[in-house]
DNA sequence: CTTATGACTTTCA
DNA sequence: CTGAAAGCCATAA
């Protein structure tokens, strides 16, 4: 597991830098992140990112921003649930809708385009 | 240097 | 259309 402590601009600090930047009521996809950061195919790192985000920022960064390609909430981690994400989004005004068990976003009208 | 892993993505049967 | 498999990238051991 990656645990970046030294002060290095790492993957991980630039992608939390990134979902911070997503403005509130928009939504931006894993390969989106991952272009922005100059490594386009580096969508699963994204992911891995926001999965090992400490608990400090989970309260600042608005990690449940970030969804996959097809605009589907396909987090697995426990700790952090589909449910509270989409609650999350909802909140901030993002229309999530349940289908099979799965949550999504319409990213034609909520994907943020920088 | 080689392996393993992961909240992804794309391709193919 | 649906599901499985391989591909990709950064980090850890």
């Amino acid at each position: 597991m990656p645990s970046p402590k030294n002060n290095s601009l790492s993957v991980f600090e630039q992608v939390y830098r990134l979902c911070a930047q997503v403005p509130r009521g928009k939504v931006a996809t894993y390969g989106q992140i991952a272009a922005l950061l100059g490594s386009p195919r580096a969508a699963q790192m994204v992911g891995w990112a926001l999965h090992e985000l400490p608990p400090d920022k989970l309260s600042k960064i608005p990690w449940q921003r970030v969804i996959n390609r097809e605009g589907r909430i396909s987090t697995t981690c426990q700790e952090h649930t589909a449910s509270l994400q989409a609650q999350l989004l909802k909140k901030e005004g993002v229309t999530v809708t349940m289908r099979q068990g799965n949550y999504f976003v319409d990213l034609k009208k909520y994907l943020w385009q920088p």
